[in-house]
DNA sequence: GCGATAAAATGAGCGCGCTCAAATATAACT
DNA sequence: AGTTATATTTGAGCGCGCTCATTTTATCGC
């Protein structure tokens, strides 16, 4: 309480309460990222995230509207991140495979890189959400990022339909959909690998791609060289 | 005193215990289903459900390792149910499409039939499961099924190879595989449709499906006809 | 019939996620 | 500086899923 603050250097733009708000607000993710990767999601306890982060329990419910969100917290600003590298990505040239699988290889380097994150994410958020508003604005945040994924494929197969390798004769957009739809099974079939290894993940995904994209090929086009599909 | 019990046609096998705890346990699931349709999975509470099924709270756990043990008693009596009429469908003739549609129809009209079971049944049940063992008995009753679905859908590519429908450069088995992949992430978009609507979703499935579908056909051969493949 | 024994049902109670009336801290105004 | 108005925090408390020491009930040898 010995707060003698009041002598500080210049006007603060942001108050003294926007600061300490924001504060808190990091506090309390890190605090629940700390110990949902501790105990895993459903045994952690908002009351030791709240103890913690140094806030009371109502606290926290003030800063997530639940423990979903409180999660979806934790992971939403690490796949921004992890977004945009995707992105970057996207400016380099090469085959449909050589593009496809960097790209998906980012995402999986992210979900390997905490488990104890990844599973309850991709758990709690089911497939191709409700458009229902009793979500809350993380969630929103998190299914946000779907369309641009799916965005990013697309982008990719049309660049493979511009340069012949893949036939133009489908849409662009079915097949990013139908690729994306692919890629989440397989994660999901992965993450309850213990431990996921990224190397069997990504053969996996590769075989399974490889397996549907015979289909949109232009002939004398392939997949992957030699026969190691698998 | 008139103890004639000896005469009785047979010995019998239930004894007033073995009868009255299937009795209960017929009451509880029922209660169970009538409760999760009625306020929905998340909002039933297992204290209506003891009250509906005339038992005490604690005797519901008796009978179910835990809430979501109690959705798949529900679910999986039925489900087996759906899983033999598919089985009979097997022995019918015809194209890829004209076997495969059919055997999927079967499930989503299944879980079209009692959404407020579905959903949570599909969402609470995480794609391909760890294999652990502290699942509880129902759950690998739930899983259990997966494997023969999969030779279910096998059996069907399998033909379609030996008819010279479907190339058969592939292992059968991949290709049911995928197959299954895009039936789970289909019918879980589907089912986040208010209400879900049969024709939509089968319409859907059979897109997808379609379009994955050119790759492993034998030229001249097509999913379907007319261009009508949306 | 009548204890003895084992099986099954019970419900008070625990810790959880989450709420909300009240308390407290900050800002604004005179 | 004092007063009022507003934003923020708080934690007792609620209803939930679930447990387990205790009680109730069915079975069996006599």
């Amino acid at each position: 309480m010995h707060n003698f603050e009041t002598e500080t250097m210049q006007a603060p733009p942001t108050g003294l309460r926007e600061r300490s708000k924001t504060d808190k607000r990091k506090r309390i993710i890190e605090a629940a990222r700390a110990v949902f990767i501790e105990h895993g999601y459903e045994a952690a306890t908002t009351r030791e995230i709240a103890t913690r982060a140094d806030v009371s329990t109502g606290t926290v419910f003030v800063y997530a509207k639940d423990k979903r969100d409180l999660l979806l917290q934790v992971v939403n600003d690490e796949l921004d991140v992890v977004n945009l590298k995707g992105q970057a990505l996207l400016e380099r040239p090469g085959s449909l495979r050589e593009r496809l699988l960097p790209y998906f290889e980012l995402r999986y380097r992210y979900w390997a890189s905490e488990p104890r994150l990844a599973r309850p994410a991709l758990r709690e958020t089911s497939e191709f959400l409700t458009p229902d508003a009793n979500q809350g604005e993380e969630a929103h945040r998190f299914y946000a990022r779907r369309p641009v994924i799916l965005g990013h494929i697309e982008q990719i197969v049309r660049a493979a339909q511009e340069s012949e390798e893949a036939l133009d004769d489908v849409p662009a957009d079915q097949i990013a959909s139908l690729i994306f739809s692919l890629y989440l099974v397989e994660v999901r079939r992965w993450l309850n690998d213990e431990p996921p290894r990224l190397a069997k993940g990504m053969e996996r995904l590769s075989a399974v791609l490889g397996l549907f994209v015979r289909g949109i090929l232009s002939p004398g086009h392939e997949w992957c060289r030699l026969s190691e599909s698998n």
